[in-house]
DNA sequence: ACAATATATTTGAATTTCCATATATATGGA
DNA sequence: TCCATATATATGGAAATTCAAATATATTGT
């Protein structure tokens, strides 16, 4: 996308399967597709879906890892974009709670971290 | 609303009319339907549309004053409500440029201020 | 009460979004 | 090559969203 609007940014994000997504990347910095699939436990096409909206986006950027797919916010984002995303994500960090749990509760994740 | 969040808050910005109001209502503390009509130049149906899902969501307050119905950011949004609001307008002066120029040039306003 | 202005709502059709299901593709190991 | 795991995409239908047009309501002045 040549020149994100803010009502691009928002659609994007007013989806509550994608903007968990967003905010758990922003937070986690990178997060593959099976760990996301975990943290909102919701089928990996649904997953899938969302993440292909948000690459669509510019919003995140994939890169494969072996048989792992990585998704990181897109390195290319404007920063008004970011600052955006930590406002929502410092608000709401209890909204987000139940799918950091899951994160971390997560067995055999492909790089654990906390 | 008892409680938004970033999806709701998104979701209701993720509209080029919405958000194009919310902004404009952000940089202007306070702004008629007669006032938005004219400065986004859509049908007034259209307009009073979007300000009541907008006015439904909790983050546009409004107050009649004679004929006119004003409309102003909620007094009780929360803070990063307000701070994404801000982030998105000043990040995107531009964007909005020629619905303020409307705006200002806008013969007969209600309370001129530009 | 009537007319003019400002604003809100309803209706119906077109479009978009979302999901579940099924299926396809890619990678790595045996 | 065959199989298992990880990920992506296609399909079809339900639900939500959007708009234009018509209409309703509220306020003010005459």
């Amino acid at each position: 996308m040549t020149h994100m609007t803010p009502d691009q940014l928002c659609k994007t994000l007013g989806d509550d399967t994608r903007a968990r997504i967003a905010l758990l990347v922003t937070r986690e910095k990178e997060l593959c597709v099976c760990e996301l699939t975990c943290a909102l436990d919701v089928s990996q096409p649904k997953i899938s879906r969302h993440l292909a909206l948000l690459r669509e986006s510019s919003l995140l950027a994939d890169r494969r890892k072996g048989q792992w797919v990585y998704y990181r916010l897109h390195p290319d984002l404007p920063n008004w974009v970011i600052k955006t995303l930590k406002t929502l994500l410092d608000a709401n960090h209890e909204w987000l709670d139940e799918n950091h749990q899951r994160l971390c509760e997560m067995e055999d994740r492909p790089n654990p971290c906390c």
